[in-house]
DNA sequence: ACTTAAATTGTCAAATTATGAGAATTTTTG
DNA sequence: CAAAAATTCTCATAATTTGACAATTTAAGT
């Protein structure tokens, strides 16, 4: 394992309960000796990524605020979804969310709050339960069978505490179900009262797998037109992957650019000569 | 240089303009082999800090979005002062922000929204002009000289960019007049027809350098009582610092607890086992 | 499907650099 | 100002990083 390795699964401490650690607590739990604790503490401090606190123990710093930011404002997914969302949001005032998997966590990425107001406890940045939840069911769907494979193997415990993923025959038809269907439901799965729907998103050539959903009260869903539902969050995925950009229009400038759908033309390159 | 400030310094390219970089140009802007380009890259996106994108190319990854939350739900500074900022904007319907200096960095790490609706360009992880809006002046007015002549031998550019900063000799004196006031001012030095006032924010135990500020009209300001202003950013200044966890009493659960103020006690340590 | 180009990872020897123990120093706290 | 933390330093050893180049996987074009 890379000393690099070492010093990023540090971050990783702060993912559960606690939120400040001490670097000899950071040492001791991830069996480093103190003076090397200290050296990592000391580079994540420098590059801004933990802040010094009270008494020794650090949390969190303010470059993960800064970086959030550049992603709210360059990332092209986000670019090129949050409008789309927005408008389900207003035409349906609805929550309209959209998540992504990435290693092996499903983490919501964005959040555009309908009309109806419902509090989702699972908003941005939320990191979301493999097996539970439109999202995540959506996102598995899409998975193929080698990649499901994989992370249903790492994640004993959680696979064993949810219904859809204690028996892996039934789960994965569980999962072909929802992927012929093209879309997940969750009644109350996350939060009790709420129903959320979802449809996945992929681009192979973004390698990306997401999730797009509405999330709604049971009372509001029960007369709903699920069909219809169903084929605004289609309509906007596939909006939305048909507008990201693809291999040789990868210049952001092109997104951000005022120039409302389909940012065409081949500005490749932004090869930088060495400092 | 050790190997871990250089993967990370990778993450510094995604500050301006471009959000997208293959390897080979990270590699070649800062200077690496190619090979090493790719190593910090996959280390960075095992970590889930950068995500692939299309075409080779890479942007911040999802993790940066976790980590975000984690700092929204669980930063003891934000937890104090999330709820003093609201109540601040709701009293007086301006908006209410919060920034920090790091490294040689001020960041707007909070923002609450006041009923009156100005648009401050400069919201949340939003990086600030060193010499500029009443924040950074708020910030440098309360830094010890040795700390400012660093930051100012530093910033070369920018300090000859600014009124402010141009001639040190005749910033000191003005910093020490804010100092002496208490609070800074800004008139549309960050966005045009917007006013701000800023108050500082230290705490040694928490290393902390830092200022609160309204931001309004012009309009509005003209018919406001600065000094009525001025007191209540102070009073939650003074409330935010007092409620930081003192280093004695550095657990986070006590703060999220349910009783309103002050949480005491020691409950110190949390010295994990070793994995 | 097939072909070419691009992107990414592997190999491996040289040597820079990380590492831990313990000491020294600085910072915090009473 | 003293005592206790917290943090950095020193230094010898060993491990790991590094770069050149090759190999391979992955994407793109026809």
């Amino acid at each position: 394992m890379t000393s690099l390795t070492r010093m990023l699964a540090i971050l990783d401490l702060f993912d559960e309960g606690a939120s400040m650690w001490t670097a000899e607590a950071i040492a001791s739990r991830l069996g480093y000796s103190l003076p090397t604790g200290y050296r990592y503490v000391r580079e994540l401090h420098e590059a801004g990524l933990l802040r010094r606190a009270a008494g020794g123990t650090y949390v969190l710093g303010p470059r993960v605020i800064e970086l959030d930011y550049r992603i709210r404002v360059g990332d092209p997914l986000l670019i090129v979804s949050q409008r789309r969302m927005r408008a389900l949001a207003d035409e349906t005032g609805c929550d309209v969310v959209l998540g992504t998997l990435y290693g092996e966590r499903i983490v919501t990425i964005h959040q555009e709050h309908g009309a109806e107001g419902v509090s989702a406890s699972y908003g941005r940045g939320r990191r979301l339960p493999l097996y539970r939840g439109m999202l995540s069911k959506a996102i598995l769907s899409a998975l193929p069978r080698a990649h499901l494979r994989k992370l249903h193997r790492n994640s004993g415990d959680e696979a064993q505490a949810s219904a859809l993923s204690r028996d892996w025959d039934a789960m994965v038809v569980e999962l072909r179900r929802i992927r012929a269907a093209g879309f997940s439901i969750s009644h109350g799965e996350l939060d009790p009262g709420q129903t959320g729907i979802g449809v996945p998103l992929t681009s192979d050539a973004n390698r990306l797998t997401a999730a797009l959903g509405f999330i709604m009260s049971e009372r509001r869903f029960a007369t709903s037109d699920l069909a219809r539902l169903v084929e605004l969050l289609t309509r906007a995925g596939a909006a939305i992957v048909e507008a990201l950009p693809r291999s040789e229009s990868a210049a952001t400038a092109e997104l951000l650019a005022t120039s409302p759908e389909k940012p065409a033309g081949a500005l490749r390159g932004r090869r930088q000569t060495p400092a």
